[in-house]
DNA sequence: AAATGATCATAACAAATGATATATAGAATG
DNA sequence: CATTCTATATATCATTTGTTATGATCATTT
């Protein structure tokens, strides 16, 4: 393998579904929670003008700091994360494309965690004014916005469930599952597995198990032909079978409105 | 001791500091946000106008059902929990006196999870209206909920910690500073200890451990003579011994303003 | 008073997971 | 091309935690 055939998918990778990427991330997901009107449209596809890529590996916000701008991941995978004293780290939540990092944050003097690509990544800074004139002048935004928060909350808590009660395999399993929906939703996976650069200690960062637990885990997962992960892409095999293990039930991810 | 002095402790716990409850709890949380006026003051102060006493073990909001008001806490503890098919429990938040749960949640038209009582405990019923014309004709209260939001956010962020990097003595000692600091907010915990009908099963569904392993971690915390569960008391003799172990930073518990 | 049921305590054993060490392969670097 | 670094794979052993069982205690009910 060429080290320039490397280099294109990780930084263009495949378009799964035809025409998915025709549409900003952020409209795609934001018009599932409701109608957005053209105006709306236009204003959330403006967002992602002024974006940039970066490398994976690298942070956008560091823990401890005063943001003055929100995140709007475009392409890759970002996530939130926190180191102990002790040196281990704990993954509090993935970001996929069309997700904004966080809307609220933006209002604290100080973040108590960091937010750092894993694989390379398209993302926009959207400064904190811009945010407020949105939610003010796009009534449409604003509640999509708040859904999208409940579904946010909604996803953390299925977290606590995940760390709290469930076993290595069925943790490993119900995040694999989980992003692939968040992935499949916005045009970034198909049925068949998506590209993402997720390490084995990205994995134990999130599960809370040790890295050498999850090369277990992922083993068993292959030998069931459950799943591959690994060469910067997760391959599912059987997706009723990972989901059956998983016990993942994807409705936390789209809340209804009452 | 007799069977009087016990049921009297349950339902009217010593009022830890003086003139602790003199206000009204969501009060006492939400003016630590910012200065409410006088007149919201006064609107807070009508929401307990309503509230029940209601026994320990009993559900308030139940799975599945579509909300039409939010539970507000004046006294006692209340959870939320849910549970996976094979029937194990999980609790993912835990609300104390002044804990509104939950101006979003009304808004959905399916809870995902239940709402009960641990001890016996004093909730008022707050219809999905009268919330809407809160924040409507009080903005101070909007920006405090907001806040009191942000701040439950961080709580669930710090419990996917506990459970994902932290041993079990750890998480124990955690979740015995996180409800002493809470309660203590709304003057409902001395530095000595508190009142609290937690059983070793609902520490247990917590923090991700099984009952048998609690009750070690109990007798050892004991024997290190850092704190004292049962009795439904939580009596504390070394805090800073008890915080240090679970690295408590109450920090994530007031979010300021940037 | 007897019976019931919940909670707590503890022991003995089993299982799941963590820690350490080592080897390999691949990518990045010089 | 050699080198270095990172990620993966696997084995061995240690530790933590779960499971099952049993008895004690205490409150509640009959």
């Amino acid at each position: 393998m060429t080290a320039t055939s490397t280099t294109l998918t990780m930084h263009h990778p495949a378009a799964p579904s035809p025409g998915g990427h025709l549409l900003h991330p952020i409209v795609r997901k934001l018009s599932a929670y409701g109608p957005l009107d053209p105006e709306e449209h236009a204003a959330l596809t403006g967002l992602g003008a002024g974006a940039q890529r970066v490398e994976g590996r690298l942070d956008l916000l560091v823990e401890g700091s005063a943001p003055d701008s929100a995140v709007l991941v475009l392409e890759g995978v970002v996530c939130r994360y926190r180191h102990r004293p002790s040196g281990t780290r704990q993954i509090t939540a993935y970001l996929v494309p069309g997700d904004l990092c966080d809307p609220d944050f933006v209002h604290l003097s100080r973040l108590n965690h960091s937010v750092g690509t894993l694989g390379p990544c398209r993302v926009a800074r959207v400064p904190r004014e811009v945010l407020a004139g949105f939610t003010e002048r796009h009534p449409g935004i604003a509640r999509a916005l708040r859904y999208a928060k409940l579904a946010e909350e909604e996803t953390t808590r299925e977290w606590v469930m995940n760390l709290g009660c469930r076993s290595a395999i069925e943790r490993v399993s119900h995040l694999l599952c989980e992003l692939h929906e968040r992935l499949r939703a916005v045009g970034w996976a198909t049925r068949a597995g998506y590209d993402l650069a997720l390490t084995q200690q990205d994995l134990a960062d999130t599960t809370g198990l040790s890295n050498v637990h999850v090369n277990r885990v992922l083993r068993q997962l292959r030998l069931m032909r459950l799943v591959e992960v690994g060469g910067k892409r997760v391959e599912i095999l059987d997706l009723a079978g990972l989901q059956a293990i998983a016990e993942f039930q994807a409705d936390y991810l789209r809340p209804a409105a009452g």
